[in-house]
DNA sequence: GTCTACATACTCGGATAATGGTTGTCCGAGTTTGGTCGG
DNA sequence: CCGACCAAACTCGGACAACCATTATCCGAGTATGTAGAC
């Protein structure tokens, strides 16, 4: 029951993006750098946050990665879906009648957690 | 980013614990009969429950498991923690200067759903 | 009747897989930029 | 000057490989209960 490292190169990669330019776009290079991973792996990570739709890739020389317009809405958990999926995080299997109570609780408060993950934005972080 | 099958075992075996009798004990096997588990890796499971003092184990013929004294004070947190452990469910290992915004976030977010989860009992599940 | 021994029904814990997800690496392919060189 | 070509700097995506936690299984050892048999 751990959040991934992919989820934390994610979340640090785009506070970076944030703080940068938003039209001249931060290579994979820089970015896996400062935090001391190769760059083909981040690059992976990356991809799916671009599937998302929250970053856009320029390729090509003087390419790289940056904020795809909706810029200051991106929120926490918008990351953190992106890269550990939506699904739920606890799944009761056995086929007990009615649903099952302990799920139904397991699933509040994984709301909670989320509630509060929705509600600050990236931005939030920057202008502190 | 899930909580292991083991949490959702551990979790069942406690609730069928508090519905039976406080002084006979349970037999591995039957708990686990009725959750589709093997009774080997099943005890293995408990015994963790067993050390973190919240069931106690009997040996020999007509032995088993059984609650302890401290019955109905067991919160849905008191299970996890001792199945999942108690560290932290996201851990930033980069040295930026001072502490980390992006874990200090996540450490909030954390809390929010620990709290829900220590504040049910499980005796709350059974007399509902 | 009582004591001993034994079979039975359990838990306990170590050793050892099987499985699957995370975390990478490697490389070939496509794309854009800038420079160079021939006309 | 201008256009074609080429090298360089990038991203993209698939195919691996290493590693580690989860999820088990197997088995020998300890422990309590109940029963049978000897005295």
């Amino acid at each position: 029951m751990k959040f991934t490292k992919a989820t934390n190169y994610a979340l640090h990669t785009m506070l970076m993006l944030v703080e940068a330019s938003p039209i001249k776009p931060v290579g994979v290079q820089h970015l896996a750098e400062s935090q001391g991973v190769s760059p083909t792996y981040l690059s992976k990570i990356l991809t799916r946050l671009v599937k998302s739709g929250m970053i856009e890739s320029v390729s090509g020389a003087y390419g790289g990665y940056r904020l795809s317009r909706k810029k200051d809405d991106i929120t926490f958990l918008d990351i953190i879906h992106a890269i550990e999926g939506t699904a739920s995080i606890f799944e009761c299997d056995f086929v007990h009648g009615d649903e099952c109570l302990i799920q139904a609780l397991m699933q509040e408060a994984e709301a909670k957690m989320e509630s509060h993950l929705k509600n600050t934005k990236l931005v939030d972080m920057i202008q502190k």
